[in-house]
RNA sequence: CGGGGAGUGGCGCAGCCUGGUAGCGCAUCUGCUUUGGGAGCAGAGGGUCGCAGGUUCGAAUCCUGUCUCCCCGACCA
């Protein structure tokens, strides 16, 4: 994409009304903005960010369940059947329509999409089953905060399993913990599952994953012997049970609690040499519910031998557009954001020192067309504004590689290729710039 | 929901106490000079001061109401 042709809207001073890293920064480099308290518009950049996000989740979640799409607005009675309309309280956006029937923005979907199952699958052959969607959630958060992290809408994955009894619901729990660490990991974060309250969805096993960050809304404290773990297990299959519980055992049998389980009894008992605590930022949960809503929805199967059964259920989520927020917090400095590859917006940022040298820009031009071709993203900065300015827009939006291009380095006949992380630069050739950010 | 604060050109702010018809920086536009880490000079455009009432000869400024946004806390994917 050339930026002379982008929305992308820079803002030289940090705006005000942003507190931490994250929001200030989405709305510096032209992410977001805001258009009500807790509600976000996505510009170009940001919303590339989170289609990469939604994306690496969908692939992962493919691997263990089926995608499917319920809407946002959903009926009143759906809840009222499992005694949750009265529940969910004031937080839940209630809305009428025309016909001044009551229906609802869902927060979350675990009613409907047990209806939904329950009038379909009628043997206990048709189990287990794993769905997920992607969807807009809204929750009326009375102080909605930190930008996309504690927005009011937010796109979040929700996954629901349905298994004939408790044992089967536990081996889907394990797929999804595996499913949920591959996921981080492919985003180029650490999220460390902890041991969770199971809250107001109610529950019996539950886990949050937390990515670490300064800002964090919440105290941990955890186990260092988890860093040594390789939980993400390569060559685990998900149809191997065995496995998959020995997994869950190592990757929940060490002490990691926020601060809403924490105790210290237990904490005591870890070694002070691995005590490691900081703040934490909630980017999944998942949970084991047993038969709260299949009971109270009326879900239930015929067994094998004729009898009745009532499914075992678990949810499972991930705040998708939170994670944009959460992933800047863990990786940014001074000048702006450090995306992980995998989900930059775009992988090279194109800068023209010069926009007045012909030899420059045609040298520019030459590197725009080759990474197109070789399927790399770029995005050239091809305006006709000053070095620096262009410079200082490229270290904000964080895109993991840079290519400066001047009469200068052309002179000698090489271009700088910058690392955003690590800030290295390297004098390479025109070809050889091109090959290596097309590897 | 309790406590606090703020709404003034696109963005960030001053002016308000002590009413007299709106200002600064950045951005934008034009011209010239510049050009390897956020240029300089000259000029220009852009605001019924959140909204509604009230007081007054006169209101951004004082009073009342209302809406919105932000911060601390409680609450939360």
């Amino acid at each position: 994409m050339r930026l002379s042709q982008s929305f992308l809207p820079v803002l030289k001073e940090s705006p005000a009304g942003a507190e931490v890293a994250s929001h200030k920064l989405m709305l510096q480099a032209g992410l977001i903005r805001q258009t009500s308290s807790g509600i976000y518009a996505w510009l170009p950049l940001g919303n590339r960010v989170l289609r990469k996000i939604e994306q690496i989740v969908r692939e992962e979640q493919d691997r263990v369940g089926q995608e499917i799409l319920m809407p946002t607005i959903q009926p009143a009675d759906l809840w009222k059947e499992s005694g949750r309309y009265d529940a969910y309280g004031p937080e839940m956006l209630r809305i009428n329509d025309r016909h001044g029937r009551e229906m609802l923005y869902g927060p979350t979907n675990e009613d409907m999409v047990t209806a939904l199952f329950r009038d379909d699958v009628k043997s206990y052959r048709e189990l287990p089953r794993m769905l997920y969607h992607i969807q807009w959630k809204f929750r009326d958060e009375v102080r909605p905060r930190f930008g996309v992290m504690r927005g009011r809408e937010f796109l979040m994955k929700d996954a629901y399993s349905f298994d004939l009894d408790e044992a089967g619901a536990k081996i889907s729990y394990y797929r999804q913990l595996l499913a949920y660490l591959r996921t981080f990991r492919r985003m180029g974060i650490r999220a460390v599952p902890m041991q969770a309250d199971s809250g107001p969805i109610g529950g019996k096993l539950s886990h949050e994953f937390v990515v670490l960050a300064p800002s964090g809304e919440s105290e941990v404290f955890y186990d260092g012997k988890i860093e040594e773990v390789d939980l993400e297990r390569e060559g685990l299959s998900y149809d191997d049970a065995e496995a998959l519980e020995a997994l869950f055992r190592e990757a929940t049998g060490v002490y990691a609690r926020t601060d809403e389980t924490h105790e210290e009894r237990y904490w005591d008992a870890v070694p002070a040499e691995r005590q490691r605590t900081g703040r934490g930022i909630e980017v999944g949960h998942i949970f084991y519910f047993g038969i709260r809503y299949s009971e109270a929805m009326g879900l239930k199967v015929s067994g094998p031998d004729g009898t009745m059964l009532v499914p075992h259920m678990g949810s499972y989520g991930i705040g998708v557009s939170r994670l944009v927020g959460a992933i800047i917090e863990a990786s940014h400095d001074d000048n702006g954001i450090v995306w992980p590859e995998a989900v930059a917006p775009y992988k090279v940022g194109i800068v023209t020192m010069r926009a007045d040298d012909a030899d420059t820009v045609a040298a520019a031009e030459r590197i725009y067309a080759a990474l197109g071709e070789a399927g790399v993203e770029a995005l050239y900065d091809d305006r006709d504004e000053r070095g620096g300015v262009k410079l200082g827009g490229m270290d904000l939006m964080g895109l993991p590689w840079q290519v400066v291009i001047g009469p200068r380095g052309l002179k000698d006949g090489v271009v700088e290729v910058k690392n955003r992380k690590s800030g290295e630069r390297e004098q390479l050739t025109i070809e050889d710039a091109i090959a290596k950010l097309s590897a």
